[in-house]
DNA sequence: CGCGCGCGTTGATCGCGATCAAGCAGCACG
DNA sequence: CGTGCTGCTTGATCGCGATCAACGCGCGCG
């Protein structure tokens, strides 16, 4: 399920493990900013994230973007609604994906267990969603730059000499766009973090977690 | 399909339509001011609004809310995740529900068109709750303002003497926490509105739109 | 009728994050 | 090796919306 928060951090990843009959589409490749499908755009396939990162972003006519969620590997993206899709999907590295006929889901035919997986997969959207409306509603951006390390952190963090450290797959800007932020704004955030030793950066889209309990204290807010 | 944007109005109304042997809870109701359901309740019932409204909400350690939907009539509730709800359901006025039985929802067991419902209004919510996020992320306060108003418009909207009018059903307070606002700013804005001749407020719970087209406008932010 | 209370409106000021601008680091290219 | 380009960082300033404060209005109640 999408970035948002650390409960949603459900291992999806069995979907591939679908036997081949059942999936009956073969996995596909997508190029960095590559498009893989468009707001407005009949939906014909759901697709599981096997590697990589795409992101679901919506457009105002100005410009101004709004990145849904990020898609990570275990994700399903592209929840039809009246058989349209409602984002754009954009990959963001080299992704590769299983797709799946919208047929399959469809209640009158389709397999049943997939079935049932994509209904559990929606409502882990939803849920996720709500985290993140707290986000860009409520919270400061301090907030929300450490809000989304964390559950970046849950979903893909690592252990290395005792130490959690996450990859941040995408840009300054696409943090900013998910975030409701500035690139300008989430840059200084991060510095003001790691000047405070609360991270540390390893390369531009490397973070180490120094003090994970400020980290999460910030989250949520509890820091006053 | 929450009070979001236009396209979202499809009727749900006819969720109610079915035989009471597939429902087989009798209609409840609740007063203003009490609660459906908590955040982190086991899920047992999903519920439809039959007449009234709820709020769906979220809530911060130190108080700060957010209202991620406000559910009208026709609009499903409830829906669950990992088997707990993941939002406080509150009325907002006196409201009566169509409770159904979760287990009716569950692939194994239960109806399949009724499955096949709530399939299709998970759907719809995740599409709905996009267009929230562009609100709260990009759009400035006149513009949420706007959309909102659009929004409920589109749902529950009137004609009168070849004149739209929406009633607002809930506070200034509940309109901020949905929007990401303050009740000043959500004041403010309704004032500046009514100043500038774009709507009319026929008592404090009524908004009658004056030009429809200069607010659309506003909304979308096509107005520069 | 007087009073208090909750909600909404309006005004004054503040501060966070946007905006505008400059500089820098990494990297592909001839 | 130099050059230009792109993405990230940092600084200076601005403005929108939050905050703090006062007031008005409607309404229930004694």
């Amino acid at each position: 399920m999408y970035v948002t928060n650390a409960n949603q951090a459900v291992d999806m990843a069995d979907f591939a493990q679908f036997p081949t009959e059942t999936c009956a589409l073969p996995e596909t490749r997508l190029a960095a900013g590559a498009h893989l499908f468009r707001e407005g755009d009949a939906v014909t396939r759901i697709y599981q994230v096997v590697a990589g990162v795409v992101s679901l972003n919506r457009l105002l006519e100005d410009g101004r973007r709004q990145i849904i969620a990020f898609g990570l590997p275990g994700d399903l993206v592209g929840f039809p609604c009246d058989g349209r899709h409602h984002t754009d999907c954009e990959a963001l590295s080299l992704v590769r994906l299983q797709p799946f006929r919208i047929t399959q889901i469809d209640c009158a035919t389709g397999d049943p267990v997939l079935r049932a997986r994509f209904m559990e997969a929606a409502l882990h959207e939803i849920a996720a969603m709500q985290d993140h409306f707290m986000m860009l509603g409520r919270k400061s951006a301090a907030e929300r730059v450490a809000s989304f390390l964390i559950a970046l952190d849950a979903r893909t963090g690592q252990d290395r000499d005792g130490q959690r450290r996450v990859d941040l797959p995408m840009s300054r800007a696409d943090i900013a766009d998910f975030l409701g932020l500035t690139t300008e704004t989430v840059s200084r955030v991060l510095s003001q973090l790691r000047k405070s030793r609360v991270i540390a950066l390893d390369g531009i889209h490397r973070v180490v977690f120094l003090r994970p309990a400020a980290l999460r204290a910030l989250a949520t807010g509890d820091c006053d």
